[in-house]
DNA sequence: ATGAAAGCGCTAACAG
DNA sequence: CTGTTAGCGCTTTCAT
């Protein structure tokens, strides 16, 4: 492989000078001299040394990213958007997967401060830990977080009151007024918040939150099903079911399937994510979308006013959407 | 940020045997000063730059990954197993999103050369072009590609022409003697060898190929559903369809609903490579699983061999698996 | 406008 | 067993 001293030597000229021209330094260098080096550059096919480079510069031009899977569609969206406008600015991505595991994320956080990288992307995983904490504030103010306000770190953030709120509105607007939720893990703040937005407008409608149409579990259709089982078993049963995310609504769908119930008619279902599954099941869910390819875009380009040391709010937010389809709305066409 | 120096000077020793005790060289170096260094690099928080450890051993740890776009869960997936085998051997992704664009691969290509990649692995977009090829070239010896056998990398291929035999085998089993193939790009390596199982079977069966029972278009939905309609609309249609890839079988789905067929009753309808979407849909895919997590694990360990010198298989073969469901089956159960 | 040389942080050969 | 030192390939003063 060449290096920048086989061009200086072709070109007859310093390594210096190379280095300027491939630089665009504000050196000036004759025409003439650069029109040879980079004559000397391509006949040589010759490339920099970043790893040379960004010793010197204490800058690689890569910043990590942690999540934890790339085959969950969710965070493969993330990452394109981050990846998009990393590619457009000269970044690159150095991609960790954690699976949510205190010990793989601290790993990667160790990892990435040996490469060296610029910045970091952090999503998914509870922070909260001590370990994790510290071992993020080993990068020292170059870590951008999607979706968590808890800590003290720039972050971009989904709306998931507002996404509740507007969910719930859409139900109380078609007339059911006993809505019953089920949630994740209790302790997700994700969930906290999105229980918030139906107490809200459920309180704010008059028709305030009962206890017994609350219940939690995973975020999995199997917890769906069972909770929603449970809740369309009772004699005074919900005539709606607001799901803390998709794969709750799922289970949920399935559940009213099994007891014999009509998805809208008997009960209406809402989820949370908008997966893509959403649109192609029968009936097609009414959900809240949460963008998440703008999510990656916003995070990295928070992550970039972050390196650059302009000034920037720390906090950004991100509208979700609501998505009517089927699992709420009566048919009307066709 | 520390450095191995300032962990020599408070050890008091030299930042040669900093370097030993760290990288457990067989020099041996005295319990007690190995001690004495381990605990200046706790105290210091000291973590060995890679950049700087990089440019002198001239490897870094770090692979390459080039594929077309990581939302696609189908890549998404190859990657997560690439990730999941190079994380249990120390190495570190570098992941590049091309969209099939030549332009990017090329990009692609000369950025990971900079970064010095110790490999990399291919997947998805033309490698025939002059620039493509004489870019991969550039890495010289250090590419594994994903399901192309053209070209002279090694290669983790997919068993596209014995997936295909036994989905045709699948549908002749059930009695289907007029059986229209939907494909994607003509000129596709893919999509011929997939054509080359349907026609060996059908050869076989003694039902040889007719060519209007044969149709091109692209991947979607769209192609799919426009093809489907033509060949469904004949007054001797086909029993059966078997699409090149899933989408397309969506979109045969589809236009066989609108025709008012029903499948798999008035014809059967296969995919190819077992989108999350196909156990979802209604009625349930049958289509042709690609072990897409398996082919990353493999095209990653091709890799390592690669990169170790040992010899090994240049073209690894990973096989299919018919997952029969709903469209070509009549329902069993209930 | 160009070149010489220091130094980024590390490994490894060589010396002791 | 431990230390000294020469690079790895680059950027960037400081001279000229």
């Amino acid at each position: 492989m060449a290096n920048i001293q086989d061009v200086a030597s072709r070109a007859k000229v310093s390594i210096a000078t190379v280095s300027r021209v491939l630089n665009d330094s504000e050196h000036k260098v004759r025409p003439q001299t650069r029109a040879r080096v980079l004559a000397a550059v391509r006949k040589l096919d010759y490339r920099p040394n970043a790893l040379a480079r960004g010793l010197q510069m204490k800058r690689t031009m890569t910043i990590g990213v942690i999540i934890p899977d790339i085959s969950n569609p969710y965070y493969a969206e993330i990452v394109r958007g981050i990846q998009d406008l990393a590619d457009e600015k000269g970044y690159n991505i150095l991609l960790q997967n954690t699976d949510r595991k205190q010990a793989r994320i601290i790993k990667s956080i160790h990892l990435l401060r040996e490469k060296i990288v610029d910045g970091v992307i952090f999503s998914g995983g509870i922070i909260h830990e001590n370990a994790t904490l510290s071992a993020l504030n080993e990068l020292r103010e170059r870590v951008v977080v999607i979706g968590r306000h808890e800590v003290d770190f720039p972050a971009a953030m989904v709306d998931n009151i507002g996404g509740a709120e507007e969910a719930i509105q859409h139900l109380v607007d078609l007339g059911h007024r006993k809505i019953a939720f089920i949630g994740g893990p209790k302790n997700s703040a994700t969930m906290i918040d999105r229980l918030k937005g139906y107490e809200s407008v459920l309180a704010q409608s008059g028709y305030p939150l009962q206890k017994d149409q609350l219940k939690w579990g995973d975020l999995t259709p199997e917890s769906g099903y069972k909770a929603a089982t449970a809740l369309l078993s009772q004699e005074d049963r919900p005539t709606a079911i607001f799901a803390g995310n998709d794969m709750i609504a799922f289970g949920s769908l399935h559940a009213a399937r099994q007891l014999g119930l009509r998805v809208p008619d008997d009960v209406a279902v809402v989820g949370f994510d908008d997966v893509a599954l959403c649109a192609f099941v029968q009936p097609a869910l009414t959900t809240v979308e949460i963008p998440r390819y703008g999510l990656g875009v916003g995070a990295m380009q928070m992550l970039i006013e972050l390196i650059s040391g302009s000034t920037f709010d720390r906090i950004r937010w991100f509208k979700t959407r609501l998505m009517p389809r089927e699992s709420t709305l009566k048919q009307a066409q066709e």
